[in-house]
DNA sequence: AAAGAAGTCAACCGCTAGGCG
DNA sequence: GCGCCTAGCGGTTGACTTCTT
């Protein structure tokens, strides 16, 4: 059984309050005070509930009440007590002078709720980088293209603890890591894709970046022609271990990491 | 310009703790 | 100890606004 609320019972007014409503409210209180809730609207003469009137007050009318947007500090304090305290609303309102445990509750579903985790996912977040697919690309096995002196990219690496923003990897992040291939490097854009699904776009990487990049010794050459031809680029996953070193090197090489990021 | 989706926030609901007889 | 009443709290709702398609 679901208890009848008291506004309902009593024949009492609901929904938004007019300013009517208000300055009676405020008038009253300035005069006698809240000591009593329950009897409060019938001696102010307001057709509303108690706790109508008690929430109206405390929320919204009380004179110290401050309004407006959360600034930076207050939200990291909510953020930092919530932490500490959990939804004890209340407790972190007594801890922000002029804020309501109401309007708390509600910036922090609207708003710090999702900051937050933005924020865990850039700490947590794994990084994927899609790049070609061997069947799709004319240099998909470099030993044997005319495009041979182009190594394809790591396809899909993890890198745990790397944030979105600035995803460039350490040597050792790279050394831990596995990659697959993916999209066309001829017609796509390399993308890097976050665990919360938002997505970076690194520019096409086709041979003029690699040309201009001046990053190609023979030997490193060599090295990522035999990285690729022993993947054989056909999608399916592949550890390479310390080989992402390789790949790290060369980006770095290129000198571009920082834009390219 | 219109419709639908998403975001915001005031207000409500129901539960609980504490005071009192 | 028990039951009633009230204030306070946290969760939820829904009206309104803003954004997106």
């Amino acid at each position: 059984m679901v208890r009848a609320p008291c506004c309902e019972k009593m024949g009492l007014k609901k929904g938004p309050w007019t300013p009517e409503e208000d300055k009676i409210l405020i008038s009253h209180i300035q005069k006698y005070g809240h000591s009593n809730w329950r009897a409060l609207p019938k001696q102010a003469g307001l057709l509303r509930c108690g706790k109508s009137c008690r929430l109206r007050w405390i929320n919204y009318l009380r004179p110290d009440i401050k309004r407006g947007n959360f600034t930076e500090e207050e939200e990291e304090t909510i953020i930092k007590l919530h932490e500490m305290l959990g939804n004890r609303w209340s407790a972190i309102a007594a801890k922000l002078p002029g804020r309501t445990d109401n309007e708390i509750k509600n910036v922090w579903h609207t708003h710090l709720k999702k900051k937050l985790k933005q924020k865990q996912d850039s700490n947590n977040q794994q990084l994927y980088v899609t790049v070609p697919k061997c069947e799709d690309l004319s240099i998909s096995n470099p030993s044997e293209s005319e495009n041979s002196n182009i190594p394809a990219l790591p396809g899909q690496y993890e890198s745990p603890g790397q944030s979105a923003m600035s995803p460039q990897p350490s040597s050792s992040d790279l050394s831990t890591a596995t990659y697959t291939s993916g999209a066309t490097a001829e017609t796509d854009d390399v993308k890097v894709e976050t665990m919360d699904s938002s997505e970076i776009y690194f520019p096409v990487i086709d041979q003029d970046f690699w040309s201009e990049a001046e990053l190609i010794d023979s030997s490193s050459m060599e090295l990522a022609s035999d990285m690729v031809a022993a993947s054989g680029f056909n999608g399916n996953c592949l550890s390479i271990d310390d080989d992402m070193d390789f790949w790290y090197d060369l980006f770095v090489k290129a000198g571009d990491i920082e834009e390219l990021l």
